[in-house]
DNA sequence: ACTCAATACTAAGAAACTCTTAGTGTCGAA
DNA sequence: TTCGACACTAAGAGTTTCTTAGTATTGAGT
């Protein structure tokens, strides 16, 4: 299984959605949202970069996540996303400092 | 132009490579190479995971980092990809205390 | 300025993939 | 045990990428 599939299926149990309803919110027609989400966690098809957009949108991730190989990269991008601007701001000046004497 | 692609041409200059030799090092076949990675770079076509995944082991960078919209975001998966073990599970406590008292 | 090699880039058909349709399983509640 | 909601699937239609065979473009050397 990849490891889009296993974050999709995490981050929409989180938000307790259907397959078919999280298609259809991401703008898949009704008829086949439903089909095509068991698709995509099942890891039977690929969707292409805007359709896991629209997906990362309703479920409130940033697309990065959806591709995070590592579960502690996964929750760090979860917790980025929700951090407010001053809170961010701080962060980065750890990580620019640290690129910069390497 | 896609996030993926302004990624893509970012992680190829840091690493000094052109586009095709770094198609071949991520295995694809030397007469298509060329031709594959412009279009990946130029946003023509979209490569499928397991090929953004092989990508990504050559250029030294998280498979996410590929996807991120927000630099800050890009900068921040950069840094944590080649933080050290102990490093990162000091980060990884601060995340998790956060998200225990949100 | 001219040439060469390396690199970047492109059109178009072949090949491979996803999307839609039309369903069949599976589970829990009434 | 029937119903409704949800999960899941095969297979052909439809759409995409990949390969081929080139043409631009850039930069270094003379």
């Amino acid at each position: 299984m990849s490891v889009f599939s296993k974050r999709l299926k995490e981050a929409r149990r989180e938000n307790g959605l259907s397959q078919e309803r999280l298609g259809v919110l991401a703008g898949i027609d009704e008829m086949s949202a439903s089909a095509r989400m068991n698709q995509y966690e099942r890891g039977k098809h690929e969707p292409d970069f805007s359709m896991v957009g629209r997906i990362a949108r309703v479920l409130n991730m940033p697309t990065s996540f959806f591709y995070a190989e590592d579960d502690d990269e996964a929750r760090l991008l979860r917790w980025f996303y929700r951090l407010g601007a001053e809170e961010r701001a701080e962060l980065m000046r750890k990580v620019a400092s640290a690129q910069d004497r390497p």
